[in-house]
Formats: C-alpha cells, sequence, structure tokens
DNA sequence: TGTACATCAGTGAACGCGCGTTCACTGATGTAC
DNA sequence: TGTACATCAGTGAACGCGCGTTCACTGATGTAC
C-alpha cells in the first residue's frame, strides 16, 4: 500500500491512540510494543513514525485519550445533583468485578501510575495532569459545603487505586471480591459523609 | 575466581536477594536486570543460575524478603498496645515524604503490584500472599471489639498504596506532599475509630 | 593427617530474541499551473 | 478540467541494543580413602 489520504491518515490515527490506550493499561508501558500497537491498528510498525516522534508520544496521547474517556460522564454532569449520582456510579463501576477483569477499559491511572511514576518527563507529566484532572472533577462532585473537597476526592481515588491493585493481584475470585467489598464499604461510609448536601 | 566455600555462597545469596529486594522495588521487575542485581551484589551475571533457576525465582524470594522486613517491627510487638502503637508508626512512616523518596527501601506491594498483577505464575502468588500477610498483621493491631478487622486492614493498606503511588507520580513537591497529607487525614480517621479497645 | 579427585561457585563469551527506531521504497494523494 | 510532479502514509527489511539464559572453563573447596 502506498499514500493514503488525509482523511485516511486521521482515521489510522484515531485507530492507534484507541489501540494503544487499551493495549498498554492490559498489558503496561513496557509490555505493549510498537508492534503491538500497530499490528492491532491493522497496519504495520514501519508506519508508527508518521504519526508519533517516539513511543513515550504514543503514551501521552494513549493516557490522555484513556482519562478523557473514563471523565466524560462525570464531565458532563450539568448540575450539582447529577455530579453526585455519576461520582456514585463512578465508584461503583470502580469497585465492580468487571472493573476487576477488563484492565484493557479500566482505569488508566491503575494501570500506568507505577510506571509512569518510576520514569521522569512527559509520560509522568502527563500521569499527573490526569490525577489533577480526576482529582478536580471527584471533588467537584462533593457537597459545597464540605470541607477540603480537593483532599478527600484525593484519598477516595487513592483507596480506590489501591483496591483494585490489591485486588487484580488476589489469586482467588473470593479473596479478590472480599478486597473489592472492603473498599465498597468504606467509599461508601465517605460518600454518605461527603455528599451531604 | 573460582568455586568458593559454602558459608561464602550462603553469604553471596543473601546479598544477591538484599540487592534484588531494593532494585526490583526501585526499578521494577523488568527495569532491574539479572546482571544489574548481580553486578549491585559484586559479582558477574553469569554466577546467577548457581542460586536461582530463574528470575522469576529471585523475584519471588526478593519480594517475599521485602515483606518480611517491612513486616518486622509490626510482627515483634507483644501485646496489643505495642501492635497498636506500631501500626501508627507503619502508617505514619508510610505516608512520609521519605518513603515517597525512598523506592528502594519502600513497600514492595507499592512497586510490585502493578506487576506482579499483570503476570501470572509465582510471582503473582507471592505477592498475594504478600497481602494476605499484610492484611492480617494490621488487622491483629485492631482492637477485638472491631468488626470485620480484615475487611477494615484491607481497606487501610489500599489506601496507603493507592496514595503512595500518586503521590510519587506528582511533579511538584508540594502537590506530592498534599496527596500524603490528605491520606493522613482519613488514615487517622480510621485509626482513631478503629483502635478504640 | 595427607593425598587424590570429584564437585561446583563464579567468570565471561556467546546464544537467540524482541525491542524501539531508521530507512529505501511504492504509489496514491494533493497541488501548482 | 487536465496534466505534471512533489509529497508522504504505509511497507517490510535492517540497525544496534539489552535482555534472560546457556556454556566451557578455572581452580579452590569438600570428600573419600
Amino acid at each position: 500500500m502506498a499514500r493514503v489520504s488525509a482523511a485516511e491518515k486521521e482515521r489510522s490515527h484515531a485507530r492507534i491512540v484507541a489501540e494503544a490506550s487499551q493495549l498498554l493499561r492490559a498489558k503496561g508501558l513496557e509490555g505493549a510494543s510498537v508492534s503491538d500497537v500497530m499490528t492491532a491498528a491493522g497496519l504495520t510498525h514501519g508506519g508508527f513514525y508518521r504519526h508519533f516522534k517516539s513511543k513515550d508520544d504514543l503514551a501521552v496521547a494513549a493516557l490522555e485519550a484513556a482519562i478523557n474517556d473514563a471523565m466524560s460522564d462525570i464531565e458532563k454532569a450539568p448540575t450539582a445533583q447529577a455530579r453526585a449520582e455519576a461520582l456514585r456510579r463512578y465508584v461503583d463501576l470502580y469497585l465492580s468485578p468487571e472493573h476487576l477483569r477488563d484492565r484493557r477499559n479500566g482505569c488508566p491511572l491503575a494501570a500506568l501510575a507505577v510506571d509512569a511514576g518510576r520514569s521522569e518527563g512527559a509520560v509522568k507529566e502527563a500521569a499527573d495532569r490526569g490525577v489533577r484532572h480526576v482529582v478536580s472533577l471527584l471533588s467537584a462532585a462533593f457537597a459545597d459545603t464540605t470541607n477540603n473537597r480537593e483532599d478527600k476526592a484525593q484519598a477516595l481515588l487513592s483507596l480506590l487505586l489501591g483496591t483494585i491493585t490489591l485486588a487484580r493481584l488476589a489469586t482467588s475470585a473470593d479473596a479478590a471480591e472480599q478486597r473489592l467489598k472492603a473498599a465498597r464499604v468504606s467509599a461508601s461510609e465517605m460518600l454518605s459523609i461527603w455528599l451531604q448536601t
């Protein structure tokens, strides 16, 4: 195949980002190769550098796409009550057995924060921006009267992320479910206090 | 150099495990190579397989050593009160700026749980055993009268692990400290309830 | 206790492999006239 | 609108590199007598 139209290139680009977003979450920053991603996008690895100047560059784009995707429900909520409801749904989904299994579409921070934290440069910065973005949206769902909303959103996110990480480590389904359940109790205690208007 | 005494071999083995325990925590399961570890232990990479049958085998030993090390203070506490105090110290240290910086001697689960969770086999199993061990010891420090102590210990560990992960991602020292602080508040609320006798 | 010999801890070169990245090439797309 | 040509998306071979692991080798250790 030879040159392809600008519109086609755009579609390729979107496919590469979408596949990278899923593969990097599933296999980690180093576990998914450029070849893996390009093959998943229906292309060959050589063309990759027409779209990104490095693998790190792709990781940044994939991470941003994944964060935006994960936050779109909360972001779209128009009223305070809608935000509170979206937050409850977010927490329920985060601590669900589906999220445990589906790394590909799961929380990008749970998947990549450790790897990104060890690195320096653009990927780490993108992940940090992601954290700020998530914390900011979560805290906006808390009641206006709540003090230190950002701190509370931060603690909630830490609990969620730590929980899914440890639940995914469980070698039995029962143990995994128990870890999720423990966090459901704690998170719902937090929410029942912090969401009161 | 040629063959070395049995006692010397034992010392080499201990050095390899100790260095691996630190290097794997600092750089991740794949970020630290067999060569890195052997060089740090003052040996050459070729001799590695006189001590371990694979890199995974080393990871298991290193992970177990790191967990035991991290838990020794709590494990040694003789009375209920000593256990409660050890738990408080553990939480303080976990959420300290020192822990943020010193990955080499930090929580092995925070460093390796994501990597281990993605794998299958012995490393994942060792990490899961580590979680059970930690949860069991933390829960034993709670008051006998507390309900669902294991669940509460689990939630506390999740909060700690998630917090240090996100704090290490921060690109500014202020943001990192704020993330730690947010968790300190939540953790101390948890402890003030769960440690009451 | 001394001797002869098998064992094996540690060395360093070599292996196959997959990685990120580069490059010459192809031929349809986009553009200038 | 048609033509000539530069551009460049995508291909697939090739690059250098570091990885985990294997291997022949060395010579001190451990053991059998």
